[in-house]
DNA sequence: CGGAAATTTGAGATTGTTCAAATATGGTGG
DNA sequence: CCACCATATTTGAACAATCTCAAATTTCCG
C-alpha cells in the first residue's frame, strides 16, 4: 500500500501554504523551499532579528511566530510599522535599496530561514513579487488607518488585516486567530496608548464585535466589521 | 566656437534631474525620456489622474505640479497617502499587482507623460527601482509620522520630506519650496483638521521654525528641525 | 504558591475637533 | 485700477477623544 513519496510536506508549513497561493509553485521551487526550511533559525521574543541599519545579505522568510518592523524615536516613542507573519519575507530588495532605517523585532519567538533565490520569472520569483505588492498595499492601508480612523476603528482594521493574512497562510480557516500581542504592542502598532487600547477592546467586547481571551481572538462578523470602516480585503490578482 | 550638439536639455526638467540622480542615465535613456517628455499630458487641479480601480496600462512620470495618492472612506473622510512630485512614478508595477485601491488626484495642475520602459538592468530600469525603493522608505516614514508624532511634529516632518524630495529633483537648492497646498489638503495628509493645521502653522511661525507666505515655504533650519523629531534624510545608496 | 508581567480601573490633564463666524487673499470682469 | 466673488485663512469657545499617572486586579508561568 505504500504510496510513492509525495511532494514535500506542505500540509503544515504556513509559509509554504502562503507562497503556494501567491503563485503556484513548481517542484523545483518546492524542493528549494524545503531545503531552506530545514536550515531554520530562530529568534527569541523581544530580540532583534535584523538590527537597524544592518546590511541584509539575504532575504529571510518567516516560518513561525510574529515579528515586526519597528521604528524608535530618539525620545523612546515606538511605532510598529507592520507585522511579519509566517510566509512573509524580509529584505527582498530588488535592487539598490535605501537601507530602510528600521529594525525587525521578534514579537513572539520566531522561526525563520533564508529565502531561496527566485529567478524573476520562475514561480518562486513571481510569488515574491506578489508578496511585495501585497505588503505595499498593506502599508497604504496602515497609513489610512493611522491617519483617518479613530481608536476603535484602528483596532478593528488591524485585527481584520491580521485575520485576512492568517487565512491566506492557512493558519486559520474560521474567524479566530492566535493573538499573542500584548496590549502595549498593539498600542505601538496603532499609534495609541496601551490604556486606551484596553478600553477600546473592552468596548468592542461589550458590543459583541469580538471575543478576545486566552490568547485567541475571534471576530464575530468580519464582513460587517469591515464594511463599517470601508475596509475591502486586499485582492491578490487585481489586474494591472 | 559652436560646440557639438549637447545631450538633450536636462537643465530645467525636474523629472530628468531626479532620475539622473537616482542612476546615471546613458544617452539611450536620455533620448527615450525626451521622446516621452514631448508627448506630455496634463490634468487640472482637483481632477483625477488615475481613478480608483482603474487599470494602469503604463507607468506614468510626473513632470510638473503636485499629485497625490488618496483614499476616501465611505463616510467621506479622506487620507492623502503620499504626494507625487516631478520625477515620481506612478504604477510601476513590477509584476502582478494587487490593484491598489487608491486614486491619483491632481492637487495642482499637473503635467505628466508615459514613463518609457526601462529594462531592469539598464540605467533607466535601475533608476526606476531606486525610485520605488525611496518611495517605500517614505511610506514607512509616513506611518511613523501619523502614528507617533504630534500635530506640530507631523507638520514639520512632512515639510522636511517635501523639501528633501524637491531638492533631489533640483527644484530648489536652498531651504525654500513652492507650497501650493491648501491647509485643508495638508490636514488630509497629516490626519488632522484644517483648523488645527492652521494653529500649528501659526505656532511654528511664531517659534521661527518656518516662513510660509505667498505660496512659498521656507524652513529656517532643516537640520535642527529634523533632529527635533529624530528625522534622518532618506539615503539613496544605503547598501543592501 | 509566588512573582513578574499583563490587564483593568479611576480621575484629571492635554490635545485635537467641531461649528460658526470673521477676516484675508487672489483672480476676474468692468 | 477697482469692486466683487469665491476660496482660503484665521479666530473663538465649547466639546470630545485620547493621554498620563497611579493604583488595583488578574493572568500566566515556573
Amino acid at each position: 500500500m505504500s504510496a510513492p513519496t509525495p511532494l514535500p510536506d506542505v500540509s503544515n508549513e504556513p509559509a509554504l501554504t502562503r507562497l503556494n497561493r501567491l503563485a503556484a509553485l513548481d517542484e523545483a521551487a518546492q524542493s528549494e523551499l524545503n531545503a531552506s526550511l530545514r536550515r531554520r533559525r530562530s529568534a527569541q521574543a523581544r530580540r532583534e532579528v535584523v538590527a537597524e541599519g544592518e546590511v541584509i545579505t539575504e532575504p529571510l522568510l518567516i516560518l513561525r511566530g510574529w515579528a515586526a518592523r519597528v521604528r524608535v524615536l530618539p525620545d523612546g516613542r515606538r511605532q510598529l510599522i507592520n507585522f511579519l507573519l509566517p510566509g512573509d519575507l524580509i529584505g527582498l530588495c530588488r535592487h539598490p535599496d535605501p537601507c530602510t532605517a528600521s529594525t525587525i523585532l521578534a514579537i513572539t519567538d520566531v522561526q525563520y530561514c533564508t529565502a531561496p533565490r527566485g529567478a524573476p520569472d520562475a514561480p518562486l520569483g513571481i510569488a515574491y513579487a506578489v508578496s511585495r505588492a501585497i505588503e505595499e498595499a498593506y502599508l497604504l492601508s496602515a497609513i489610512t488607518r493611522l491617519g483617518r480612523l479613530n481608536a476603535q476603528e484602528r483596532l478593528h482594521d488591524l485585527f481584520l488585516e491580521v485575520l485576512e493574512r492568517m487565512q491566506l497562510a492557512g493558519i486559520t480557516s474560521d474567524n479566530s486567530i492566535p493573538m499573542p500581542l500584548t496590549q502595549e504592542v498593539l498600542a505601538d502598532a496603532l499609534g495609541l496608548t496601551s490604556v486606551h487600547v484596553n478600553r477600546m477592546i473592552q468596548l468592542s467586547r461589550r458590543q459583541g464585535h469580538l471575543v478576545l481571551a486566552g490568547g485567541t481572538l475571534t471576530i464575530t462578523d468580519p464582513d460587517a466589521l469591515g464594511s463599517m470602516i470601508g475596509r475591502s480585503p486586499v485582492r491578490i490578482w487585481g489586474g494591472c
